[in-house]
DNA sequence: AACGGCAGCGCC
DNA sequence: AAAGGGCGCTGCCGTT
């Protein structure tokens, strides 16, 4: 198979013009012709911004392949160069190239116009160079940059996946999350009552609010931390705020209603019909996904709170008549990869069983959840309750593994910066720190700021692994079986139920590649937990 | 009326 | 002595 790569761009006036890479530019009236013909190739297809471009070939009913996405690729290499927060588009790229000022990353319009696309440009003095030059310069400029990394073979990986997610993420926005409307809104009038007209609390909200204002004997907002703080003041059990862990402990008649309330009152508003109408249309959730919308790598999301779908919510997932979900959930991912990181023997081997802390259990005195504590602290910073003594332990029989995360913490409360495994950095502490660094607050924020870089090594390169396996796993899923959601360390296919099995054993393959790409040999594995659901909410 | 910080809590 | 990482989203409430 012949890989090439093809440039895009598309034009002010929503021509196209291609350019395969060493050959010569030419108008392809329409993007997705150019797509048709050029696509059997499966080139690498360099374009702009993937969220611009990509969104009208699939509405097109086609997919490419694979993609070099100049504006993720131009936040990684901002990053690693020391210089996060600078504006990520093509036209600020080509603009930074030629000394030109620079156009605002916000002039962006990227809710699908493709004219859009250049306008800022057009404003500004780039606006002389064509579209088709603008993407050939910047995307030489970038593989020079790419050639020019301390390691160009891992970074080039992470450009490769990064430019994945953000095929993935347009085609799961296209597809949309099964996500059944009469399932959800029984679920919600089950636990809230009947959909109440606008602006009103459903029934038994309302019931509940009533009966914390009758306990305290006055009317009280439950849904105002500063009335509710006062009103237990007068009532005698002062709180310090109203978070459940500190209202559980109050013996009084309104806590019970209250917690209650605030549960409910969080789907209600989260996640309830408001939210559906928004979100949900044709038995498909179609959330916005921010590809490395968090510094560390990490997917988010600009609406619809994709990452944050309670667990009870999930029994609204159900896949089509005849398919299935298949859940894919990497266990104790952010463990494992330290091992692998740190090349850490002792970690390493146990991080070779299937449960990575039990294994580990007897080198915390036998108590696997001391292991899981003491892991978790060396990855988060902790140092509350036992950790200081279990962190003690870990640096004794896990040198390497508590070396990488101590140094990562300490280069953080230098100032300095870190990076992932395949070359992800994290940007560079804010001017605001660099003042509170050298007054009284300096320790805490050299402390906070250490635990922000302890944290980031780990959680970046779980984030590429995680992007990693998946762009493997895009690439081996029987048709029609498609990606449907990720968050995180859990992706879920929808699938016709007789191709479960194969989209499972794919998911296995795409986990050892991923391991295998990123690390090369180690003992450390990566296994997947995998079920094959009709609703989500039976996973797990 | 619009904006933004804060509190609180859901997910990993 | 204690001290935990990353997000998004909502309603409240003070400010403009």
């Amino acid at each position: 198979m012949h890989v090439g790569r093809v440039e895009v761009a598309v034009e002010a006036g929503g021509g196209t013009t291609v350019r395969p890479v060493g050959g010569a530019a030419r108008p392809a009236g329409d993007l997705a012709e150019a797509v048709r013909e050029f696509e059997r190739d499966s080139p690498r297809w360099v374009w702009a911004d993937t969220r611009v471009v990509y969104p009208g070939l699939l509405d097109a009913g086609l997919r490419v392949s694979r993609c070099h996405d100049l504006f993720l690729t131009e936040g990684l290499l901002l990053a690693a160069e020391g210089r996060s927060g600078e504006p990520r588009s093509a036209e600020a790229a080509y603009a930074r190239l030629h000394g030109l000022p620079v156009p605002d990353e916000r002039g962006v319009e990227v809710a699908g116009a493709q004219e859009t696309l250049f306008e800022p440009a057009r404003k500004d003095a780039a606006a002389a160079v064509s579209p088709s030059d603008l993407v050939r310069e910047v995307h030489e400029d970038q593989r020079r940059r790419i050639a020019a990394h301390r390691d160009p073979a891992r970074f080039g990986l992470l450009v490769a996946a990064e430019s994945a997610g953000a095929l993935i993420a347009a085609e799961m926005s296209h597809d949309g999350m099964p996500w059944r409307e009469d399932a959800h809104d029984a679920l919600l009038t089950d636990l809230l009552g009947p959909r109440p007209a606008h602006g009103m609390r459903p029934a038994k909200l309302q019931h509940l609010a009533d009966q914390v204002s009758a306990a305290f004997g006055h009317p009280v907002n439950p849904d105002s931390p500063q009335q509710i703080v006062k009103a237990f003041k007068a009532a005698g059990s002062a709180v310090p705020s109203t978070r459940s862990h500190v209202l559980k402990q109050v013996d009084h008649p309104a806590v019970a209603p209250l917690l209650a309330y605030k549960e409910l009152a969080r789907l209600f508003s989260f996640h309830g019909w408001v939210w559906a109408d928004q979100w949900v249309k044709g038995d498909r959730f179609r959330p916005e996904y921010v590809v490395a919308g968090v510094v560390s790598g990490r997917w988010a999301t600009s609406g619809g709170g994709a990452l944050q779908i309670p667990k009870v919510m999930r029994r609204a997932v159900i896949a089509d008549d005849g398919w299935s979900l298949v859940v894919a959930d990497a266990a104790q991912l952010e463990p494992r990869v330290l091992a692998a990181m740190a090349d850490d023997r002792g970690l390493a081997r146990a991080a070779g069983e299937i449960d990575l802390y039990a294994a580990l259990a007897q080198a915390f005195g036998g108590v696997r959840e001391s292991a899981k504590i003491a892991l978790l602290s060396a990855m988060y910073g902790g140092t509350s309750g036992d950790a200081p003594k279990l962190l003690s332990v870990m640096r004794e029989r896990f040198p390497q593994a508590y070396a990488l995360v101590e140094d990562a913490a300490k280069s953080g409360e230098q100032g300095k910066l870190v990076h992932s495994w395949l070359g992800r950095t994290c940007p560079p502490p804010s001017h605001q720190w660099r003042e509170l660094i050298t007054s009284s607050q300096g320790a805490r924020a050299a402390r906070d700021r250490g635990r922000f870089t302890r944290n980031f090594v780990v959680q970046a390169t779980a984030a590429e692994w995680a992007l990693t396996m998946m762009a493997v796993l895009r690439g081996h899923l029987p048709h029609p079986a498609h990606l449907v959601f990720f968050q995180h360390d859990e992706i879920i296919a929808h699938t016709p139920a007789p191709l479960a099995g194969e989209v499972a054993a794919a998911v296995h393959h795409a986990a050892a590649e991923a391991t295998r790409l990123l690390f090369g040999p180690t003992p450390v594995r990566i296994p997947m937990e995998i079920a094959t659901v009709t609703s989500y909410a039976d996973a797990k």
